[in-house]
RNA sequence: GCCCCGUUCGUCUAGGGGUCUAGGACGGCGCCCUUUCACGGCGUUAACACGGGUUCAAAUCCCGUACGGGGUACCA
């Protein structure tokens, strides 16, 4: 295959979607694997559910995620416009093409009307009135009325739609890559409006226009196109261009975690969780979330979960990069049934791509919340705390909120376990110990479990009976990373100081 | 309702007629490591929706049923 074209074509009605990102990055996925073009297209031909910021939103989405377009709106290329609001006398030009080789006519009734129509066919018992090739005859359409007044409704300027005439008793085929053949009956299709009142073309007729305009040559989808794709083979017919018209693949939903239906916008809040990759500020609070990002997940992760969600590659490796990923990819492992969205996975990705991250660039990511919180540290410090921390953190964030004794003194000691193991006679032991510490020549991790360990086989004492207040003294807590190598990050000042101001809170606190 | 798509452990999935007493990962449980919490290692738990065919042989092919999902707008 040679020059692959595939586009990503979002609505900008809002964030978009944690499904919509997999979709871009199948689309990508798809490109890179061979070497072809990836088009971002806006299809923002319903002005009344335009949303501002979206379209930022969307190229933000996929910069973060690492996913950037090669053609495309925000980008550039040789078929711009990509926006496809600003395309439309080229589909008013293509609608009235269809019109005038008879595969289209003009419509004259208004919403209102249809909806009165709906509503009586549905009293009289049938549920499913749709535009077709029996009803089309009896509306108020070019097909139906008279020609001259057609051309009077026409010409006095009243509303109108173009719809799509649809053929009579024929079977349409097309094979998609993921699904194989699948076939609709024509007199299941209704005759989709291709041109709205307003001179907008609806999403049917501009994505044909476009995907041949834009030489698209593989249409990478959510399942809920796979309805409407017969007509978008009529309609490449109706165009004469059906010996180039694209493969489809329709993707299988990301579907809630509990499984009762696709996965919305709600879900988030509803199961604490993100499902957009990026925060989004509203006017209500209602409307606002935080996404993957605020959550503290890296792309990287994201985009390995993403991408095992609904394929895989057959083998047993679970971690890939953007690279591997785009090696591995093949539309026919992409599987067929939906998948629920497993946050559990997610998070053991995070996980993951923490553990093996690099000290100072989880600094950089972190940085902010250290200095939200008022830790002003060196690039140094930071990074070393990352190395410290990042072995047992989930979420970014848990690498700086889990590490306060780190940054500054010790806020509040765990008085069960200070109960537990400091004794009466336990001072002068420790002060032995912290002043055989305090005399160390290098205060560096590994020196100092010798010496500790020295200290405790000369006085007898078993690691139970030291470790915990050690750490303790130095934590406050009994989680977090391992004692001399904390005692390494604070240097010989602040952990005797630590400890000796420890050991006066403990003997304050004896029960 | 009608049309389309789907159905392997709780979840994501491997599997494309015999090698399946069905493999991996997440989650759960247990053990080890560590006298911290994690990580890690080891082990364990648990599935071919059902019924008919086709075949010497079916998780794998066909049909039906059930269930699930999607669509059914002058929204995408």
């Amino acid at each position: 295959m040679s020059n692959i074209r595939v586009r990503f074509a979002p609505s900008p009605t809002g964030a978009l979607h944690i499904g919509g990102v997999r979709t871009a990055l199948y689309n990508y996925l798809f490109a890179k694997k061979h070497g072809g073009t990836f088009v971002l297209r806006i299809e923002d031909t319903d002005q009344g559910r335009y949303v501002p910021g979206a379209e930022d939103y969307i190229l933000e989405s996929l910069a973060w995620c690492g996913i950037m377009p090669d053609e495309g709106q925000g980008i550039g290329g040789k078929f711009a416009p990509y926006r496809q609001s600003e395309r439309k006398d080229i589909y008013q030009k293509y609608a009235l093409e269809l019109v005038a080789n008879g595969n289209a006519y003009y419509a004259f009734d208004t919403p209102e009307e249809l909806d009165a129509k709906r509503q009586a066919e549905a009293a009289a018992g049938n549920h499913n009135f749709k535009y077709d090739t029996v009803s089309r005859k009896v509306m108020k359409t070019s097909l139906s009325l008279p020609a001259d007044e057609v051309q009077r409704r026409l010409g006095a300027g009243e509303d109108y739609v173009i719809r799509l005439k649809m053929p009579e008793n024929e079977t349409i085929t097309f094979t998609d890559l993921i699904r194989g053949e699948v076939s609709f009956h024509t007199s299941e299709l209704d005759d989709k409006v291709l041109m709205k009142s307003d001179g907008m073309p609806t999403y049917h007729l501009a994505n044909i226009v476009d995907d041949h305009l834009m030489e698209i040559t593989h249409v990478i989808r959510g399942e809920e196109w796979l309805p409407s794709t017969g007509h978008h083979v009529l309609l490449y017919r109706a165009f004469g261009w059906a010996a180039t018209m694209p493969d489809f693949s329709h993707l299988p939903l990301i579907l809630k975690p509990d499984g009762k239906g696709k996965l919305s916008k709600r879900d988030g809040a509803k199961f604490g969780m993100p499902v957009f990759p990026l925060g989004w500020d509203a006017e209500t609070e209602e409307d606002s979330f935080r996404g993957f990002r605020e959550f503290g997940f890296l792309p990287q992760a994201v985009i390995n979960f993403l991408a095992f969600l609904g394929w895989n590659p057959g083998t047993e490796q679970e971690i890939f990069s953007l690279a591997e990923l785009c090696e591995a990819f093949s539309i026919e492992k992409i599987s067929k049934s939906g998948a629920r969205f497993d946050y559990d996975k997610a998070k053991w990705y995070n996980q993951q791509y923490l553990h093996t991250a690099d000290d100072a660039e989880l600094a950089t990511l972190v940085r902010p919340l250290s200095e939200a919180k008022g830790y002003h540290v060196s690039d140094k410090y930071l990074a070393q705390v990352c190395h410290l921390m990042k072995g047992r953190a989930t979420f970014l964030p848990d690498l700086v909120e889990q590490a306060s004794y780190l940054f500054g003194d010790v806020q509040t000691f765990d008085n069960e376990v200070v109960a537990k193991r400091w004794k009466p006679e336990s001072r002068p032991v420790f002060e032995a110990l912290a002043d055989h510490l305090k005399a160390q020549p290098a205060f560096v991790a590994a020196p100092l479990e010798e010496a500790v360990k020295a200290f405790m086989t000369d006085r007898g004492l078993k690691p139970g009976e030291v470790m915990p207040i050690l750490r303790l003294s130095l934590a406050g807590t009994m989680q977090g990373p391992g004692v001399y190598e904390m005692m390494e990050l604070l240097g010989n000042e602040r952990t005797i100081d630590r400890l000796a101001k420890a050991f006066d809170y403990f003997d304050a606190h004896l029960a």
